[in-house]
DNA sequence: AGTATAGGTGAACGATGGTTCACTCGTCAA
DNA sequence: TTGACGAGTGAACCATCGTTCACCTATACT
């Protein structure tokens, strides 16, 4: 067995269980009938650095699992060289999560956004906490309908303005509630 | 102390560890001194569905932490009504990465792929170890060079398209080799 | 008034945790 | 062939774990 399947079996662990073995469930992980067999196996992965060790024995994941790995940049346009390193790991979530409980998923529907990048079908991140400024893609609610357009502030005037030729920016008339954010837009293929 | 700052302080302590707190750490934690204390107020939030406990009496987080509420959809176009009901929850890991060992992030340069929705800037997940089909979006290394495009198959003939009037099609003249196929496009505002 | 009841203290319990020690069994190099 | 070494076994160790019990407030409700 490598030392990619070992720590494997590990991540599979705290994936499902969301949280790591005993030496008693490492045992039966690998099939060893000692404990102690379990015990060397986590020093060594412990050395190798893919799992972390308290003062008291406890154990945790050290980044590896949840981690991504980041390469460098891809030229979109013509053809160029990416390193094929990498450059760090990231956890998705962590990126892109500031505040948990005040974000929230919204799936996009038509194409109003479209010259901003944000299609039908994709899904958007958004925050409520965040402070709405000049410029950011904000979820409304405008007389009474929600939508999600780029907020227009020129002095005490608001509009809402769509990313597409075919649409007219929106003047509120009686009610404008931004209600959040959006940090960040997510394309799924 | 509301519910929520009780089971925050558990979320905060497992994103820092990576791991459920002890009851002598949750008496720390919450400034008890007793430990029956925090064996209480565990049991509650187990009942509130915020901590799962397993037969041993083992606790790991319900899903909460890491979680993401998902609302209804959201009209870019013109304003509708959304449900301001919580359909599900969704981990952003979970979700958007498959196997995570096979999986890379890469920041986008160009705009070659712009009428896609992928901007210059933008971040892909790219996945090594799925098949690239016709139509995938590819990071592939076409005759020494790296590039991000659309692919064309048709019979054995094989074409990169990007999704933008101003390039040409890319047809590789002595190497193809596809390295990744792009799962997801990300932006960060 | 009394009296439930939620929330905390403090001590004790057995079970399980991580750890250590002595030993065995192959494998590989000298 | 010998010896060193990595890897697994099996038993024992104590600290810590989760749990339970009896007891002690407060606060709110009849």
């Amino acid at each position: 067995m490598t030392k990619d399947n070992y720590s494997g079996k590990f991540a599979e662990f705290y994936k499902k269980y969301k949280r790591m073995p005993s030496y008693a469930e490492i045992m039966e992980l690998f099939g060893y009938r000692s404990k102690n067999a379990a015990f060397k196996l986590v020093n060594k992965l412990v050395e190798a650095g893919v799992i972390n060790k308290d003062k008291q024995g406890r154990l945790s994941p050290a980044n590896i699992f949840g981690e991504i790995k980041v390469l460098g940049y891809i030229e979109a346009g013509f053809p160029t060289l990416v390193e094929e390193e990498v450059l760090h790991t990231r956890n998705l979530d962590d990126w892109l999560v500031t505040s948990r409980d005040s974000t929230y998923l919204l799936q996009v529907r038509g194409d109003s956004m479209i010259e901003a990048g944000i299609m039908n079908g994709d899904t958007v991140i958004a925050d409520r906490s965040r402070p709405a400024k000049n410029g950011d893609i904000v979820i409304a609610e405008v007389d009474g309908g929600w939508t999600m357009k780029y907020l227009k502030k020129t002095g005490s005037k608001v509009e809402l303005l769509p990313a597409n030729k075919n649409y007219k920016p929106i003047i509120p008339r009686h009610d404008l509630n931004i209600a959040a954010v959006v940090t960040s837009v997510i394309r799924k293929y």
